[in-house]
DNA sequence: TAAAATTTGCTATATTATAACAATAAAAAA
DNA sequence: TTTTTTATTGTTATAATATAGCAAATTTTA
């Protein structure tokens, strides 16, 4: 147990609920497999590796394959529902998935713990470089690794 | 080519100047494969795969393995000569290997040359970040994709 | 020159991710 | 409702990325 949320169980309810609005309005499936891996992905707040999901399916699912996984993962990023931390080659539950401007994340090295953070200072940085360097934005990633309030 | 410098063999003598440089400092050997590796990372502006130097290091060393691909490239990475842009699991060389403030990188996804910066704003944001979510930052990786001013 | 430390060679294998095509299930059209 | 189309999942194979561990060679230090 490594969150430093209340009560846990609530993150998931949220996300869970949030990705069925969401699915609805994008005309997508959130098919039982779709939910159960997010249900996965938001077992706690740290990244989850592909493998370490398809372990977890494959107790419930023998067929699950690395596709499987993989497959319902791209669905997911799609959507916004999840993120993919790149310097982990591995995945968190989006706290926001509505929000569209992007986000950020820090990554405590001691506790694993990812906190996603949304930033005003953040988004007007985005900006500032994109007209500086005259550069059309498409994707991008800022992850932050250290030590978390808590473990410092 | 697919470089906006004008010489870009300045670029990697450059490059390799710093390096012999930096390795001086730090006691550290710049032997001939590092030497040659991180020439190989500067053949030009764009993220290079680690099995593609890999393929170029066979063309004269038959015995390269991965591991002397990877070996190196943890040398150089270590040594702040390299970076590693994480989105694309790959290697660029450092324009400005004695900064030790942290940079991000513009990377176009039409002609895939990369661009190194480093910005004032961006230290303070990462400051103010550290700062108010007592953070204490390890390492960090901001990476961008888009058009670049050429491509827009 | 001998000992210690660093670097490289080498083999094997772990980890991460995708391609291609078939089978199934769901939604839309007839 | 039945047919057709589209979306989803199953399945097999393989590609791409990365590391571990130990031996040999080279360089530095004593």
């Amino acid at each position: 147990m490594t969150s430093n949320c209340r009560r846990h169980q609530r993150c998931v309810e949220d996300a869970i609920q949030q990705a069925e609005l969401i699915c609805d309005e994008n005309n997508s499936r959130f098919t039982t497999l779709r939910k159960r891996v997010l249900e996965l992905v938001w077992a706690n707040h740290e990244p989850v590796k592909a493998y370490d999901l398809l372990s977890e399916l494959q107790k419930e699912d023998e067929s699950a394959k690395p596709s499987t996984i993989y497959r319902t993962l791209d669905f997911l990023l799609e959507l916004g529902l999840v993120h993919k931390i790149h310097r982990q080659n591995a995945f968190v539950g989006c706290i926001n998935p509505k929000e569209v401007r992007p986000s950020f994340f820090l990554v405590c090295n001691n506790c694993n713990e990812v906190s996603e953070k949304h930033d005003e200072e953040y988004y007007k940085l985005i900006k500032s470089i994109s007209k500086k360097h005259q550069f059309k934005l498409k994707v991008s990633s800022f992850e932050i690794e250290g030590l978390c309030n808590r473990c410092i």
